[in-house]
DNA sequence: ATGAAACATGACTCATAGTTCATGTATATT
DNA sequence: AATATACATGAACTATGAGTCATGTTTCAT
């Protein structure tokens, strides 16, 4: 189950005291588990108060509504695989190296907790301008990797916006494989293929 | 907006007169039509059946469910993506061209028709059944086509399964920039970009 | 033309689930 | 210890919208 950390990222008032901390991190990880498991629409807020193991009422001490959760939920979500993108593309010699090690991170990642995956799938659906904002998060860091590599001359001139979002396709549509569409045992397999169009398809030496 | 069918493919008996057959039609159109405006979840039933201009206890005559009509859309548009890359790839002289004009003559067509994106984009969130069916059926085309290829040396040794997954990738999140990501004007940009990889990345001649 | 089947209607029923609230309990500060 | 503030409760309220049905109207084959 994830740690929630009841960011202060958002202007959410955190709760003053440690249980009320607690408890708001105790529904933003029932809601995840519900979410994952029903799917935004047919979760209610008796089941995600019922997994967090609290009255109904309390759902509304810490969020506005079921939407707003999901947001929260969302926040959290873009927070760690961000943190876990920073940390396996540590090591990387060179920026294709980087997008290798970094998709393979991302899809181990969702392998091991597919509700990431799930949730992350509903938002374009539940809320589109979160997803707006999770989306051009990612893109944006792509582009500017991709365009500081070319300055270096780590990967070939060409058109760093467009390569970003090849790089979230495959995020995406591979992540999907993964974690719900049975995939997981061939990560190794994916990335090779990959690997290969990527090297060359924008390595400097081609 | 679109034409339906009211096809046979599936088992759903057709209207038995003229009349019916039209007001199905009309129900699926107006479907098409709320589902892309206000979304699956917060499309009512009363939505659609105002926007057909029908009475609501109309709409069960030709629907079970919401989630049946859903399906039914989501048939059709089907039907209607593959016949257009079909069209398109008719004049293609080998697989890496005829990839390049299938993708970009789906993004016209998801530019033209916003709402066949949006649907498609809804699908695996509200019916993840007819999504794996819907996705598989184009999974499964560029396998094959893609294994072709490779026999007769149209494109490099490869992983044909990864390589169909690749290609979902580049139309489903391409497709998601152009129909509503408000990036309508830069297909060809895309497609220069697109087919660079591309050809550097599977063509024979490295 | 006529009767039977198909279709159309929209007010009504009913279940669901989001949200509120009055009352009660815990926490923390003095 | 006392007081104020924060938090917790769950029954009750309410809105919404899916689905039904009794009563009509249209279609179409004979």
């Amino acid at each position: 189950m994830i740690q929630y950390s009841c960011s202060m990222e958002t202007q959410n008032q955190l709760p003053k005291t440690k249980r009320g901390q607690q408890r708001k991190r105790d529904l933003l990880a029932a809601a995840e588990h519900v979410f994952c498991e029903k799917g935004f629409i047919s979760a209610s807020i008796a089941d995600i108060t019922r997994q967090a193991g609290t009255a109904q009422g309390t759902f509304y001490i810490y969020f506005e509504s079921k939407e707003q959760l999901f947001r929260e939920v969302m926040l959290e979500l873009g927070r760690q695989i961000r943190f876990n993108a920073r940390e396996a593309t540590k090591g990387a010699k060179n920026r294709i190296d980087a997008e290798v090690c970094g998709l393979e991170a991302y899809l181990r990642f969702v392998t091991e907790r597919p509700s990431i995956y799930r949730i992350v799938q509903q938002c374009s659906v539940v809320d589109p301008e979160t997803w707006r904002d999770f989306y051009s998060a990612f893109a944006d860091a792509f582009e500017a990797n991709l365009r500081d590599a070319e300055k270096r001359g780590e990967v070939s001139p060409g058109d760093a916006e467009v390569r970003a979002w090849v790089m979230i396709a495959l995020a995406t549509t591979l992540g999907e494989q993964v974690s719900v569409g049975g995939k997981a045992g061939e990560i190794d397999r994916m990335m090779r293929e990959v690997e290969a169009i990527l090297r060359h398809g924008i390595s400097p030496v081609s």
